[in-house]
RNA sequence: GCCCGGAUGGCGGAAUUGGUAGACGCGCUGGUCUCAAAAACCAGUUCCUUCGGGAGUGCCGGUUCGAUCCCGGCUCCGGGUACCA
């Protein structure tokens, strides 16, 4: 038989469908593995070759473990909730949920012609009832529970409500927005709503009043790491600030749970370091100012309590609820023209224009707590909002910002810390502050001449016996906005009655998503969830009208395909004692601020209300590279219709056009393709060098408008899903981002085609032996097993494609077609090549498939050698090799090379100085 | 600015990190087969060379018998992040 990728491919596909291969089932009697690739967002534009990088190596993977006796879990589905389908639905009128199912469909074809194991009995979809019913189930949890920092997790609400019955909220230590203290009196006298609207102060999905990054041309709110650069990330359309009504997850109660857990798992450095960076965990200390004059306090926090003595003035958010307040009369147009200007700067201008220094000055005073000193309080938009408390002290001498703000404001500037050893010079005469944390303290009272990080302590200290402050962590990670003022999207299962929002009872979801007209905002500027008729409760009240964001859907996806069928609970206590947690995560570093921090904080809720049984949900974590486009260029002479060739072109004065990728093979332009791919090239003209027309190329983003997309199917189609599954491999290190380059691709196809001529010969007839392998044999054989291995166990699997490589030709070269190896090799590669492999099997006479063969063992005692080549070199420099027994003794070897003819050659007369002898690795002469 | 990566032939990359630099593949060169082409196969391919050798893993220096790997100082490229007090 002949080598006809796409019939074998299409049976074997059809074969594992049928009899359901890849399905997992739940077996004690096996250890199980959990791999899941991040599943992808179903696009109009269907896959392109960057695409399923990550999906094949987990699937190698999977298909390895279960080589290696695991009970493996290797699910997909579709993070189906998203902008382009509501987008798209906007100007055509077309529901999403057509658009999604058009696009799933597609996104399956392509994903079945690469032969992925997937167990799709488990498929789930974010914006399917049965499975949005456990997204909206959680979120009326997280409405139900509060955060209890005494016991450090989420706890119900009612055991909080019965404690406000008893004590009031004095003894109570939770993650709260709420301040003021009140008895179980006061409770008991407070109305339902009241009740109502201090209970939001607790729990942990909230409705506030918030700051929110507001996208007009979106016409939503988006969460932070949905803004990149002060402009959206989908679209880049530009972000405001804006104060509106919103839930929020109170997801900075897990802060520190969330920074702590990183220590537990197994993640590239480099993502654990960006989550701990966006958890932006500092310690330092919350202060109280007076304002002169009046009885309210400002707090402030600072990470250097140690300089509370230098503090020359204050500063406040434009946004600080006090400004109004405390600004004197005379101030009183300056401060507001100020804050206006401010609250209506974009995000955009306020981050580009960091280097100027604005603010305004309000004419009240603080008091410095420590030595009663008067300082003046400014506003400065370089204090933001949401960070801390909205309200700083002022240390010019050393903070660099505040600093600057002195200097163009000529504030004072007083020395508090002076670097060991240095007389104190005059802060008038400095060019920069001096921020360092090592130094002695000067001019500040009790803690003069202390060093820095104990005068921090001793400034605590006082503070807190005073109770003028307090030790105290800040973080910078912010509660998650969680509604979207868009149709696509779960509804929040929450009705409103007398304007206090209540939670469904869970016996009423999934609350699906009604019809509406049309996919915009009403006149009023309501969601388009008011658009629908009826949308309320069987006792008519109101329904929430804003829906959740694209990562309510993502955040526990990966615990329902363990029982994604279950109708009664998210799933089932059985089964995830079993799966417990992912074993192997795959997908790409742009999730490492968003989804992958939400997913945890939903994951740690779960464990805390004894739902899931693992803390942490991604044991091991590895982000793979982004395939980039690799473009292609022509140069047309400038005012003609004449294209030079790419070494040629510096004789002309040319413009450089993306010519597609799809008509050039290894950079030789199809002269043809491109007269007929436009009309305005049909009488092109070429200049050519040695006969071929050579193309420029440049790595840029994969794109249509570059002309650089290459797609799978096609590729597919050509050589193969197995090829194209080795080729992609193939390419590099799995983790690098790397340009897409087709070149190369023949490679892995001939490669292929000399493993297919191990078993048949060139008229297709099979000539696999049952003769007994000799050493030889036997020796490529496991060198393979060891390698092939190691290299998975490493995820490095362009490697690997190597080392079959070196296999296949050494095989051929020994002219090897022994059944004991050959079916080895077939099982080895099966993980790679799953549909040549299986034919192989078949045709070696196995009828089950070959997904439950038995890794080969590695035997060491047939890679064993008894001779090494040692490498002599001289002064470090290689010279010859000599082959000497192992076992030989370092003097033994040291006789036998000072014995040759070449050493004597390469010594000449020079001086031997010293002999290094490395068993089985290296002999180093050194002369001189 | 700060924090992470990275730099190896014409190209993608290897060297499981002190021990033979350039595995494997692409491309290129020559050859076999063929009327010819494709395919397939064989040989060669880091650079320079006066054919003795010499140089060589971004640059400069150090440690070592020996450095792609360790240390110090740069340059360039990629990514993240940014008035975070």
């Amino acid at each position: 038989m002949e080598y006809n990728h796409n019939e074998i491919e299409n049976k074997w596909q059809k074969y594992w469908a049928e009899n359901k291969t890849y399905k997992s089932v739940i077996d004690h009697t096996k250890p199980k593995f959990y791999v899941l690739d991040m599943f992808p967002y179903p696009s109009g534009a269907g896959l392109h070759v960057g695409h399923p990088l990550g999906y094949i190596a987990s699937d190698i993977y999977s298909r390895y473990k279960r080589l290696t006796g695991f009970n493996v879990l290797h699910p997909m589905g579709y993070d189906a909730y998203g902008l382009p389908a509501e987008q798209y639905a906007i100007q055509t009128g077309t529901h999403p949920a057509i658009t999604t199912e058009k696009n799933i469909k597609r996104y399956r074809e392509q994903l079945d012609r690469i032969g992925f194991s997937f167990d799709w009995d488990r498929e789930v979809r974010t914006s399917d009832p049965n499975y949005y019913k456990w997204t909206q189930w959680t979120f009326i949890q997280l409405f139900k529970h509060w955060y209890n920092n005494k016991t450090d997790k989420a706890e119900p609400i009612e055991e909080l409500i019965k404690e406000f019955e008893i004590n009031g909220n004095k003894n109570i230590e939770a993650a709260t927005s709420q301040e003021e203290i009140f008895t179980a009196k006061q409770w008991d006298a407070m109305t339902e709503k009241e009740q109502q609207e201090n209970l939001m102060n607790y729990r942990l999905a909230y409705l506030s009043d918030t700051w929110v990054n507001w996208c007009s041309e979106l016409g939503t709110v988006l969460a932070n790491d949905e803004v990149v650069n002060g402009v959206s990330e989908r679209g880049g359309h530009p972000v405001e600030r804006k104060l509106m009504k919103q839930w929020s997850l109170r997801i900075t109660a897990y802060s520190q749970r969330l920074l702590d857990g990183l220590e537990k798992v197994d993640w590239f450095e480099s993502l654990k370091e960006m989550q701990r960076n966006w958890i932006g965990r500092s310690e330092g200390a919350g202060v109280y100012f007076k304002v002169d004059g009046y009885k309210e306090n400002l707090l402030v926090f600072t990470t250097r309590p140690d300089t509370l003595w230098g503090a020359t003035f204050m500063v406040l958010a434009p946004e600080h609820e006090l400004v109004e307040q405390i600004t004197t009369p005379d101030r009183k147009d300056a401060v507001e023209k100020y804050v206006k200007w401010a609250k209506n700067r974009s995000e955009r201008e306020r981050m580009s224009e960091v280097k100027t220094i604005t603010g305004e000055f309000t004419g009240a005073y603080g008091i410095n707590p420590v030595n009663g000193e008067k300082v003046p309080i400014w506003i400065a938009d370089y204090v933001l909002a949401g960070y801390g408390t909205g309200a700083i002290m002022a240390v010019p001498a050393h903070d660099s910002r505040d600093f600057a703000f002195a200097r163009h404001f000529e504030l004072p500037i007083i020395q508090v810390v002076t670097s060991e050893g240095e007389e104190p010079v005059d802060p008038e005469t400095w060019d920069e502050s001096y921020d360092s944390k090592e130094g002695i303290m000067i001019n500040s009272g009790f803690i003069t001449e202390m060093e820095v990080k104990e005068a921090m302590k001793a400034t605590i200290d006082y503070l807190e016996e005073n109770t003028i402050g307090y030790g105290t962590v800040n973080f910078r990670l912010r509660d998650a906005i969680f509604s979207r003022q868009r149709y696509w999207g779960e509804p929040f299962p929450i009705y409103y009655k007398d304007g206090m929002p209540y939670p469904l009872d869970e016996s009423e979801l999934p609350l699906k998503l009604p019809k509406v007209d049309k996919y915009l905002p009403t006149e009023k500027g309501e969601p388009p969830l008011a658009r629908a008729e009826n949308w309320k409760t069987k006792e008519g009240y109101p329904l929430e009208t804003n829906t959740m964001p694209g990562f309510a859907g993502s955040s526990g996806y990966y615990l329902r395909y363990m029982d994604p069928g279950n109708k009664d609970e998210y799933f089932s206590k059985e089964a995830n004692e079993y799966w417990r947690d992912i074993d192997l995560y795959l997908g790409g570093d742009e999730h490492a601020t968003g989804h992958l921090i939400y997913a945890r904080f939903w994951n740690m809720f779960l464990y805390d209300i004894g739902l899931a049984s693992e803390v942490e949900p991604f044991k091991k974590l590895i982000n793979q590279g982004k395939i980039q486009g690799r473009s292609n260029f022509v140069y047309r002479i400038d005012g003609t219709n004449k294209f030079v060739s790419f070494n040629l072109r510096k004789e002309y004065k040319t413009a450089r056009i993306h010519a597609d990728v799809n008509f050039v093979d290894n950079d030789v332009l199809d002269v043809e393709a491109f007269r007929d791919w436009r009309p305005e090239f049909k009488d092109a003209e070429f200049i050519l060098e040695d006969g071929k027309y050579i193309c420029g190329w440049e790595v840029e983003k994969m794109s249509k408008s570059k002309h650089n997309v290459v797609n799978p199917d096609e590729l597919m189609e050509q050589y193969g899903a197995d090829t194209f599954r080795l080729y992609e491999m193939f390419l590099g290190p799995l983790e690098n981002h790397k340009p897409w380059d087709t070149n190369g691709i023949e490679g892995v196809y001939r490669f292929i085609k000399k493993l297919w001529r191990l078993f048949f010969d060139e008229n297709g007839n099979w000539i696999v032996t049952d003769e007994i392998p000799n050493d030889q044999e036997l020796k490529v054989l496991h060198q393979t097993i060891k390698k092939i291995r190691n290299d998975i166990e490493r995820f490095s699997f362009n490697t690997a494609v190597s080392q079959f490589m070196i296999c296949v030709n050494e095989l051929t070269d020994l002219k090897c077609h022994k059944k004991q190896v050959l079916e080895n090799l077939t099982i080895l590669i099966s993980s790679y090549a799953p549909h040549i492999a299986e034919e192989l099997w078949n045709r070696l006479g196995h009828n089950t498939s070959v997904t439950y063969a038995a890794f080969p063992e590695f035997k060491e005692e047939y890679v064993k050698e008894n001779s090494f080549e040692y490498p002599v070199s001289f002064n470090g420099k290689m010279r010859f090799k000599i082959k000497l027994p192992v076992d030989m003794s370092k003097e033994e070897v040291e006789k036998r090379v000072m014995k040759e003819e070449k050493t004597k050659k390469y010594i000449g007369d020079k001086q031997v100085r010293k002999v290094i002898v490395v068993p089985k690795r290296i002999i180093n002469i050194v002369i001189g």
